[in-house]
Order: structure tokens, then C-alpha cells, then sequence
DNA sequence: TGGTAATAGTTGAAAATGTAACTAACAACC
DNA sequence: GGTTGTTAGTTACATTTTCAACTATTACCA
């Protein structure tokens, strides 16, 4: 099993952007998964309402660039468990506000202190440097 | 939807990475789903057995990071396809030596062009050093 | 040698995701 | 005012992925 072609998949970004991503996130998806059994798209948008604090279901696609579907399912979910509140909106009634329940919120605040400590490991791999670099080449990348 | 929490989902590493994973994969899904109606793991693994040009489904799993099963059903759509062949190893039966077939080896060789191609206009958005530094900082995240 | 453990790979059922079609509410135009 | 078009969100169905159990083969060791 020695390498042949001359082209590096470990050059190739849209391959080691993944790879990065699934192996960085493995252990704070063990956290929400075990401990609230959550799935990703959850967290996701638990985390857009607690800080953003009032959003539609369609203004969680346009800030987490989700699709309806998923962001919909996630929502029905999360109400479910009694972690966030639907009311819908008074002159269109089309869309639906929400926000989380008291429930939710702490949720989230445990979450968030494992996701901030957790981000601290994987910056422990980098340098100072390299941090913000990535940060700033993760964003332009992130444009569409 | 004012940003109320201090806390930055845009500074942690798990959600930037993959969103500039997905995103900056789409248009390279695109070409592989339309063109030869493969899924990732397909391309993955053809991209792995041309460039090291034999390998076990163990080893693939081990290159690429992906769970044996996703390998295992990978494999047999790529053999339905005629993209690759398998072969029992003598000594020990429980292996099975798999190589791309001619075909296989031509559609890696278009696959391949796009992947350059696609990945020459991702690095537009960044500069040199970015780029470099980018690299860098994947592959130190993508040790577990 | 025989019995247990380990390894490579497959399969089936359950869970999650993607796609497209759908409902309900509003907008716009004649 | 009624028809047509848009928008927010849901649902149904097909495709993928995950998880656990399975087969077949080899390794270990008393």
C-alpha cells in the first residue's frame, strides 16, 4: 500500500476540511448525544436560539445555512423535550417565533461550557497564529 | 434576532469546520452525483485505491477514517459499477485486495481534474500563506 | 489438538437525511 | 373581489447511515 499517483488527497481541501471536522467534533457529539441524546442538528439550532434569543425557523436556515426540513424536524424535537416554545406571529401568522423554555436554556449552558472547553483541547494543537488564520480562511471558505 | 449571548458559535472550531466542509464540498458533490451518480464514500474510496493502488477495505478504513460497514457497502457499488475489482488473498482468506479496473482508473482520472480544478477556486479566496497555514492546521486537527 | 479469542468483512433493522410534493397564509395584480 | 404567485413550514417517500449481530477465517494457548 504505497503511495502511486502523484495527486495528495491530503492536499485536497474540501477532503481535509471534512476529515477535520468529523474528527474534531467526535467528542463534543459524544457529550450531547449521551448526556441529552441530541442529535447535531440540534445542537445546532438549540445554540442559535439561546443566542440569538428569538428567531424563526427561517432565520435559523439562513444563519446556520440548514435546510427547512432538517431545521424543522430538529425544532419539532427540541419542543418535544420541552426545550423551546412556539408562538406564532400575531400579523403573519406564516411564521412562527421561538425561543427556549427555562429547560432549554440550562441545557445549553451546560453545553456550552463542554463545547468552550472542548474547543480549548483542539486549540492546544495549534498555535496562536495558526488559530487565527484558520479561523479567518474557515470563514472566507464559508462563504457560498 | 439580535445576538444576545456572548458566546461566538463563529469561534468555535467544530461548527466553522464543518460548515467550510460542507459548503466548499458541494460543487465538487455536484460533479461526482450528476457525472457517475456516486455518493462520498465512493468517491473516497475509488480516490484511495488509485492513489495507492491497492488496498484491503481494512486499510481503506484506516486511511480514510470511515467505518467498515460504510467501506464494505462503498466497495460492492463500486464493483457493481465495474470500478474495481476484488481478489482473496492467498495466505490469509479474510483479507481481499481490491484495485481499480481500467474503467475505474478513468473515471478517478476525470474525477481527479475536477477535484484540482474545484480546489484552485477555493484557494482563490485565500492567500498563500493562509492557504499554507490552513493546510497546516487540518491535518494537526485531523490526528486524533 | 481443541477450544476460545480475535480479525475481516457482510447483513438487517432502525434511525437520519434528502427530495419533492404538499398545506396554509399572505401579496399582488387585474 | 378573485385569480395567480410567493413564502413559511410540514409531511411522505426514497436513499443513506448507523448499530448490532452475524459468518468465515485465522491466531493463541492450555
Amino acid at each position: 500500500m504505497t503511495q502511486k499517483d502523484d495527486f495528495d488527497l491530503r492536499e485536497f481541501l474540501p477532503y481535509l476540511l471534512n476529515q477535520a471536522a468529523e474528527i474534531s467534533s467526535q467528542s463534543f457529539q459524544r457529550i450531547y448525544k449521551e448526556r441529552y441524546g441530541m442529535l447535531r442538528t440540534e445542537w445546532r439550532v438549540l445554540f442559535h436560539l439561546a443566542i440569538y434569543e428569538r428567531m424563526t425557523a427561517k432565520d435559523i436556515c439562513e444563519k446556520a445555512i440548514m435546510h427547512k426540513t432538517k431545521v424543522s424536524r430538529a425544532v419539532q424535537r427540541l419542543e418535544q423535550r420541552r426545550y423551546l416554545q412556539r408562538k406564532p406571529d400575531e400579523k403573519d401568522r406564516r411564521h412562527e417565533w421561538l425561543t427556549l423554555t427555562t429547560q432549554g436554556r440550562a441545557v445549553y449552558e451546560d453545553l456550552r461550557a463542554h463545547a468552550q472547553q472542548h474547543d480549548q483541547v483542539l486549540m492546544q494543537k495549534l498555535s496562536t497564529e495558526e488559530i487565527t488564520v484558520l479561523r479567518r480562511a474557515l470563514n472566507a471558505l464559508s462563504q457560498p
